[in-house]
RNA sequence: GGCCGGAUGGCAGAGUGGCUAUGCAGAGGACUGCAAAUCCUCGUACAGCGGUUCGAUUCCGCUUCCGGCCU
C-alpha cells in the first residue's frame, strides 16, 4: 500500500548546514526512507571524510545509496539519477515517503527537471577527445569544437575544460550538439516535491565547516585515506579528489605538516560551500511541481518543529 | 644615545618619476551526465607631514613605527 502522496521530500543545502540531520527528523517523523544525493557519499570508500551516517542515524531510518559504489568507478549525474528513480520506486512501494538529502545540486536538478536524452558516449569517444584536449590544448581545442558545435564554443571558456571534452564527445559520438539534445527534451519536469533548502549565515557555515573537519580527524580521517591511497587508483577519478583526500594524502607522504593539511582542507570545505551557495540560490529548479522552502539557518533541535507543518502540507496538496 | 636597513591592498611579495605586477585569502557569477568537479569576473594599496618636479608610491628632508648592529 502507497503512501497517499506521490511527491518526495527534498532536503538541499550547502556542506556542514545540517541537512542529513534535518532529513533524519523529517524521515523519522512521517515514516520516510533517506536517499542520498550526494555525490561524493555514494562511494563505499569514504565515509567519515564525507560525512557519511553513522550507525546511530542508520538505525533511525533506513538509509539508500550511501557508498554503494566502489572508488574505482566514477559515478554521474545520470547514473546517480537511475539509481535515486528506483529506490524512489522502491520506497513508494513500502509505503514509505522518499526523502532526498544531499549536496550536489546537479544531482538534485537531473532528478527534478529531468536530463536531456543523450545516448552515453562509447569509452572510446571519450578518451579520443581527452586525448585531442590534451594534445590541442584548451583554445586549439575549442576551436575544433566550433567546428562542429559553434554554440558550445561560443559560450564556453578555452580553460574550462570539463565542458569543452563534454561537448566535444557528444557532438563526435551522435552528430548532434549537446544545446540540440536539450531542445528536443522541452522542459520536462521530474516528480513533484517538497524542497527546503537551508541556507545559514555565511561566517556561521563556515566555522561549522572548520569544526567538523577537525572531528573528521578524530574520526580517523587520515586512516580512511590511507587505506584509499593503497588501492592505487588513478588520482583522476572522482573519489580521489573529494574534499580532504588530496591534503590528507599529502600529509600522510610527509610533504606538508597536520596544522597545513588540516588548514588546506578546511579551506577547500569553504570554498566548496561557497560554490554551493551560487548554485542553490540561482540553479535549483523551479516549477510547477515544486513547492519550495528556504531558511536562513543551520540545523537545530527546533528546526524540524518549525518546517514539518510545510512538509505536511505540500505532500498533501501537491498534484501528482 | 649613535649607525644601518625597512615601512606597499586582509596576508605574502615585486616594482616603477607618469602607463599603479603577481600569488593567497575574500566576494560575486556561470553551470544538463567526473559537479566535493570545471570555470569566469572583481581590489588606484603604496606609514605621516613637508619639499623637488609639469607630475610622485618611486627622488630629498623631517616625524612615527619595526628590525639589526654599536656604545
Amino acid at each position: 500500500m502507497a503512501h497517499p502522496s506521490s511527491a518526495l521530500v527534498v532536503v538541499a543545502g550547502p556542506t556542514a548546514s545540517g541537512k542529513s540531520a534535518l532529513a533524519l527528523a523529517i524521515a523519522e517523523a512521517l515514516g520516510g526512507t533517506i536517499i542520498n544525493a550526494d555525490s561524493m557519499q555514494v562511494y563505499r570508500d569514504l565515509s567519515v571524510l564525507t560525512a557519511r551516517p553513522g550507525a546511530a542515524e542508520l538505525a533511525r531510518a533506513p538509509h539508500r545509496l550511501y557508498g554503494v559504489i566502489d572508488a574505482a568507478e566514477a559515478c554521474s549525474a545520470g547514473r546517480w539519477r537511475t539509481l535515486a528513480l528506483a529506490e524512489i520506486a522502491a520506497a513508494r512501494e513500502a509505503g514509505s515517503v522518499p526523502v532526498l538529502t544531499g549536496g550536489s545540486g546537479l544531482y538534485l536538478r537531473a532528478l527534478l527537471e529531468g536530463l536531456a536524452p543523450v545516448p552515453p558516449v562509447p569509452a572510446v569517444e571519450r578518451e579520443a577527445a581527452r586525448a585531442l584536449h590534451a594534445h590541442l590544448g584548451g583554445e586549439a581545442f575549442r576551436q575544433a569544437l566550433a567546428a562542429r558545435d559553434p554554440e558550445a564554443a561560443q559560450r564556453l571558456a578555452a580553460g574550462d575544460t570539463q565542458r569543452l571534452i563534454r561537448a566535444y564527445e557528444v557532438v563526435a559520438a551522435t552528430g548532434r550538439p549537446l544545446a540540440d539534445w536539450r531542445r528536443g527534451q522541452g522542459p520536462a519536469a521530474g516528480p513533484p516535491a517538497a524542497v527546503v533548502l537551508l541556507l545559514p549565515a555565511r561566517a556561521e557555515l563556515y566555522a561549522a565547516c572548520d569544526a567538523r573537519f577537525l572531528r573528521m580527524m578524530e574520526q580517523g580521517a587520515p586512516a580512511e585515506v590511507a587505506a584509499l591511497l593503497a588501492r592505487g587508483l588513478d588520482p583522476a577519478l572522482p573519489a580521489m579528489r573529494a574534499v580532504g583526500v588530496p591534503e590528507l594524502a599529502a600529509l600522510l607522504a610527509g610533504r606538508t605538516s597536520q596544522e597545513a593539511a588540516v588548514a588546506a582542507a578546511q579551506q577547500a570545505t569553504r570554498r566548496y560551500a561557497k560554490r554551493q551557495y551560487t548554485w542553490f540560490r540561482h540553479q535549483m529548479p523551479e516549477h510547477g511541481a515544486l513547492q519550495k522552502r528556504v531558511l536562513a539557518e543551520q540545523f537545530s533541535e527546533s528546526l524540524p518543529v518549525k518546517i514539518l507543518p510545510f512538509i505536511r502540507r505540500a505532500l498533501l496538496t501537491i498534484k501528482t
